[in-house]
DNA sequence: TCAAAAGTGTTGAACATACACCCATGT
DNA sequence: ACATGGGTGTATGTTCAACACTTTTGA
């Protein structure tokens, strides 16, 4: 019975700057030395999938509850995707709102948040692929959830969650129908007694996320104007 | 770096006398010798996963070519999930039509259909939260791709393909509105010249699957009559 | 000619898009 | 006062569930 090694890597998805962005390390060992890649690392003996991907999260970033929504993506073993021999990786999803990440993880690799525009072509190993996985389903998620919520800090605006979905779809979305949608969605959004202070124009209310995390009718769709 | 087995593990479903099931083994071997398990086994040094999953299949159902619809499900890595040590398993949905199965596999063990709804309880390491994912899995794919028609050998009529919806949604669907909105859908089945001998009533017209795999409005969602 | 299953037409309700319009605040 | 962004009302079009009705076969 063969054994190999199991990784497990992350795509870190967050909206920055009216951009998506992912977290990106560069490698500062071989194999792929001085190239960009996602974060990770090896499933220890007596861990879980989830802890290692928990764990390689602290690591990277130097935050130790990251928040976010984080799920498995998929598993990636082609026999040759690694030099070093055969590694199966499983890749995680977080979908995280955007946090200035130290310079550094511990382990010193510098980490950063890049848009994933600029990332084609630049990635190691498959992580292109999966990083590219990783961005779909993202998208396909906030068609039926309300994950969307988990890209923004507690609590948001309904334009800053508006910006999310224009953002990682790529469209516009008409203001005032969003608003109504995700307001008469029940368990889509819970609201807060707050408001904004704001720079111009009258002050938004605040909220948090809902409870619902799966809608049937899909919130939205991708594609509209 | 620490090293573990890595397996694949089936969740092979059809549907068969108007009930979902799945394929199921008897174990021959320890541990948990005589109860019932998902079709699988260890991928080989130098295999692909996907690959692990085809020869799986063909081994445990004694069919080289087995039709259906291939996809992975998720990768399931509990620390104490195989009592012979670490082993992590990676899990593949095949939606499939309703073929007599050879009464043993390569290895002798007897495979058979059973309905998933008398697995409760019955199944070794894991193996019923991963057959609960797949049932999930293909009940939600349902919604909004036409893999229903992995279920059918083609060419099927439009009433099998809605027997299809209703068995694994568990609802009775209106058979005139189905039809509309099937043949409806462009690229989500393709007519053929044929039409069905029948036992009773007009003869239907034969269809194959279509080429879009998803659709952006949902087809259909279940929990309406 | 009747039963059974396939397939079409139509209607009223629900929902979505587009956009006119009002609200609340900073400057 | 007015610019700016937040939020509500409403008309018009599209989709959908429900079901009456027609078609095509075997017995």
């Amino acid at each position: 019975m063969p054994t190999m090694a199991v990784a497990v890597d992350l795509v870190i998805l967050t909206v920055r700057d009216g951009a998506l962005c992912a977290l990106i390390i560069e490698r500062l060992l071989p194999p792929h030395e001085g190239s960009r890649a996602l974060p990770g690392g090896f499933v220890l003996e007596d861990e879980d999938l989830e802890a290692a991907a928990y764990r390689e999260l602290a690591e990277e970033t130097g935050i130790e509850k990251f928040p976010g929504h984080l799920e498995q993506l998929g598993t990636y073993g082609k026999p040759d995707r690694d030099p070093r021999g055969r590694v199966v990786a499983v890749a995680y999803l977080l979908l995280a709102p955007d946090l200035p990440i130290p310079k550094a993880g511990s382990d010193a690799r510098h980490a950063g948040w890049i848009p994933v525009a600029d990332l084609a072509g630049t990635l190691a190993f498959d992580h292109e692929a999966i990083l590219s996985d990783g961005v779909e389903r993202a998208r396909s998620k906030l068609e039926y959830t309300n994950l969307a919520t988990a890209f923004c800090q507690s609590p948001f605006t309904i334009a800053q969650l508006r910006q999310v979905y224009e953002v990682v779809w790529g469209v516009e979305l008409d203001p005032r129908n969003f608003h109504r949608k995700v307001t008469s969605t029940p368990g889509f959004i819970e609201p807060t007694e707050e408001r904004t202070s704001h720079r111009a124009g009258r002050p938004a209310q605040l909220f948090r996320t809902g409870a619902a995390e799966s809608l049937h009718p899909p919130l939205l769709r991708p594609g509209r104007a």
